[in-house]
DNA sequence: GGTTGACTTAAAGTGCACTCGAAGGTGTTT
DNA sequence: AAACACCTTCGAGTGCACTTTAAGTCAACC
């Protein structure tokens, strides 16, 4: 209720982190609505704040901003759209941990690698085996 | 030692998942190297299949083209560069790592979304309870 | 002998998400 | 009165990693 604070783009640029370019082209694009004040200068409150931290944790999991546009077309159409935003947020969760699946995969390759160099440092892996061999005594099962 | 099969071009995008241009691309830049036949027709080995499945794992977590172009430079120059390449790798690993680690913290909010939205659904959350008030609950420590 | 697949260089195009600048304006602070 | 922060439109620039095209040549397969 109380929305007494009222932050201006460059301090509200400071505080979600974001640059006051990318707010306004945010705007631009429909994900973020600004107030005006009497000589058309925006601002914004703290709720604004906390929409633009949702915004990025959305980005943040691998959101595009056309997904992001479409959802907030789904926000703004209201409650009957409840069940279409939480599967768009559903379907982000998977894509985004199917990411992080893969990442990991890629990851224990690369951690091997490092311990192969470690093992060549140390000779506690002969110089004659290579590292696709290395890597095989992994891959049981 | 065998490397009798030889794989053009074409075949070899299929076996790796890279297209043609990509492959020349890589080749001009530096991160892959093709032998050639009498008549000048590019052709690689299962050598090169490993190379290629390498460069993709590091791709795979976050490293770029650059960074790629530097670590095959370190490789050409011999042994002497194993620890600059080590830590290449433990660099590109733990940026990987951080990265996940804050996908997490996103995919956190967004499951809490998820969760809200069945709660207002199934009218288990009060309809006066706005999200922010909502995360509150799971914010203590 | 036509289709397919390869070759070359160099340049332009694509997609995404900003990021910046020009040019001219208003209002507040020092 | 200058400096500063904001406003507008709109087009151009950036960075990354490809992706495609053009235009011409060459060789193998059916």
């Amino acid at each position: 209720m109380a929305d007494e604070r009222r932050y201006r783009i460059g301090e509200f640029a400071k505080l979600v982190g974001l640059s006051t370019y990318t707010l306004r082209y945010y705007e631009d694009q429909g994900l973020i609505k600004s107030q005006r004040d009497e000589n058309g200068v925006r601002y914004y409150t703290d709720l604004d704040i906390r929409w633009v931290g949702f915004i990025l944790h959305l980005k943040g999991t691998g959101m595009r901003l056309n997904d992001l546009k479409r959802y907030v077309k789904l926000r703004a159409a209201g409650d009957a759209t409840i069940p279409a935003r939480r599967e768009m947020l559903q379907k982000t969760k998977d894509d985004a941990e199917a990411d992080i699946a893969e990442l990991q995969m890629h990851l224990q390759v690369l951690s091997h690698k490092i311990d192969w160099y470690d093992g060549k440092v140390d000779h506690t892996i002969a110089d004659s085996e290579s590292f696709h061999d290395y890597l095989q005594r992994f891959n049981h099962q």
